[in-house]
This record gives structure tokens, sequence and C-alpha cells, in this order.
DNA sequence: GTCTATATGTCGATAGAC
DNA sequence: GTCTATCGACATATAGAC
């Protein structure tokens, strides 16, 4: 790993540990272990590392979110396994809170590949919803776009309802509770416990 | 006002402007007009304050949020209320969002304020929910707590899409997709339109 | 309770040799 | 590309008179 990725990785963990505005370049130095000049060689200042570092969580946590809304098969269970995987509820989302440090939501740059991301999470979310709607699995009476982002802030709120609580409970409560909403909302209620028939 | 509220007020803005870590206790003197000598004699230092602020902002936002869910009539139309009142999407929750910041988050301190007001709010919402479920107008097969959290996660998480968006549709669409939902998991249809007959 | 003055360290960045 | 040295500004307080 070459000393501009070193840093990248620094600083991405750091803004997780510590946020952004406490992350300070000499930390990012000393994680490293790469040296003053050298850091300043690659980047032009502490911003243009964080969005380095920000650009790479989102490429990192993207993918697997959507492959998880792209597989072929059922897609009510394609939701299913949305709001069911394992996720660190007192750790919360490296991408959604970038959102919440006035530093970055204030400069649209930062913000760029938050709001990629986001936008690419929600376009699978909505396609995967509207499926489900063809094929009876979901209400017609249900907006897939509204669903698709209800879907997205329950996971973003219980990360909040979490670590309020330090208590990883209220996220799974909330994952669950959206999931048996969907379920008692669907036209055919055999739908919950079996593949329909027909 | 006296110098101690001022502090507390200068701070509990900054905090919401510009965040935790990146507010400056000079910033704070600046903006209240209290100097180095007051603020030092009126808190130990920046956390105290901090502290201060952040259960002022509980006291301030939480009794609105109970008082909406705790009005007399129907509960379904209280949680209606609760998911369509004018709330800031591109601002945020003063509350909501301490728990993103890893410097308050790792404060069990400054944090309990902050999971009181999520816990009282939890409370009222499931209260609210179990009366909706007795009078039938959400299914059975729902989980009080669980819902509640959902809907609490809800608004916060709408926050996190409508900030990435910098676009409070995200926030509206988030909240009217939970409420269609639990419309259409409603065991009696005819609560959609129009008061149930019975 | 409020003021001015001072202290110590760090921040975020630059300089310039190798 | 990397190093050491250095910079001016600010953060976070403390001291001590009034």
């Amino acid at each position: 790993m070459d000393s501009r990725e070193r840093l990248v990785v620094a600083m991405s963990d750091l803004m997780w540990e510590r946020g952004y505005a406490a992350t300070s370049p000499r930390e990012v130095r000393e994680r490293s272990g790469v040296g003053q000049g050298s850091m300043y060689h690659h980047f032009p200042g502490k911003r243009d590392l964080a969005l380095a570092a920000l650009e790479r969580n989102c490429a990192d946590l993207l993918p697997a979110t959507v492959e998880v809304l792209s597989q072929p098969g059922d897609p009510l269970e394609r939701l299913v396994v949305y709001l069911t995987r394992p996720l660190p509820a007192l750790k919360g989302c490296k991408v959604g809170r970038m959102t919440q440090d006035p530093l970055v939501a204030g400069d649209a740059g930062l913000l760029a590949p938050v709001a990629a991301a986001f936008a690419a999470v929600h376009e699978s979310l909505a396609d995967v919803v509207r499926e489900a709607i063809a094929l009876g699995e979901i209400s017609e009476a249900v907006d897939p776009d509204r669903l698709a982002y209800m879907l997205a802030a329950t996971i973003q709120g219980g990360y909040v309802l979490a670590i309020a609580a330090q208590d990883p409970r209220p996220f799974e409560h909330a994952r669950a509770g959206a999931l048996e909403l969907l379920r008692a909302s669907s036209p055919s209620p055999a739908a919950h416990a079996a593949p329909a028939a027909g």
C-alpha cells in the first residue's frame, strides 16, 4: 500500500472514529506513518484528503448494498434480506453519518459522493419495490418511491435510535417493524408465511 | 437574560450550526457577548457547557413532540399529525444529530439527555400505536414497540436522506411512505378515507 | 460575577533541502 | 516523493485583579 493509499485509509478510519472536525492532520500522519511533507505532496489540505476518504467509503459500501437488492429471485425476499442483514447498529453508517456533520453537509463537494451513493441505493430499492408490487407481493396502494425512501430512512434512523440508547435493539426493532408492516399490508396474506400460490 | 443563559443559547446555536468539535469557546464568547472570565466562572470547560446546551435542546423539543402524541381523540389521527407536521428536513433534528457525533456518542454524560428524550418519545409513540391497535385502526399483527421504533426511525433517517440530497423531498416521501403503508395495512380499509363505521 | 492578561499546546499549512 | 524545520493562528484553558 503506497503513501497516498495509507493516508486515505487513516483519514477514513479517523473520520469514522472521531468525526471530520475532530480529526487532525497530525493524527492522520501518525496513524498512516506518512511524513508531513508527503501528506501535503499528495493532498493540498485536510479537506481534499477527507474528500478522497469519503469517496473511498462510498465505494466500499455501495456495491454490497446494491448487490443485495439486485439478486435474481423473489423481490420481497430481497427486501427481507435488505432489512435483516447484519449491520453495526451501534457504529452507524459510515456514509449516512456524514450528512449530520455540518462541516460536511455545508460543503457541496464533500457531500457529492454521499448524495450519489444514496441516490444509487434509492434507485435499486425502488426497482425492487416496483417488482414486488407487480408480483402482488406489496399493495398497489403504495408508491414505490415513497416506500423506498421509507425503507432507507428506517435503517438510517435506526442507527440514531440505537446509538442514543447505546443498545442495538431499537435498530433491530425498527427494521423488524418495517418488515412486519410490509407483510401486514401485503395483498396476499399467504405471502407472509409461504410462497404465494399462483 | 443573564450571562449563563446567554452562554447556553450561544453554545446550543453553534453546536447546531457547526457541530460540537468545530465549535470553539472563543466563538461562544463572541456570540454570547460574555467575557472569558465569566465563561469559565459559569462552566468548568467546553464539555460542561455543551452538556447544558444539550439539555436545553432536549427540553425545547421534547414537550412539543409528546404533546402531539398526547392529544385526546383518534390515535391514528395523532400518528398522521406526527408524520405530517412541518419539520425542517434540510436542517435535521437538533437532538438526533448529536448521536452521529462520535465525541458526543462516546461520552455517556453528553448522551444521557438525548437518550432520555428518545426514550420519552418512544413511550408516547408506542402508547398511541397500542391505542390504535385496540381500536382496530392498525393490524394486530404489528408489534407496537417495533412500529414505534420504525416511525421514529423514519423521521430521523428522513433527515439523513434529505440532507444527502440537499432536497426536502426524500424526507417528505419517507414520512408519506410510512403513512401509506400504515393505511394499507389497516384491518378496516375504510379507515383510509373516512372514519370507520362501528 | 466580570474583567484583562497570559500560558501551553495543537491546528493546518508552508519552506526548502534531499 | 519524502524528509525536517518552521510558521502564524487558534484552542482551551488559568491567573489574579476588580
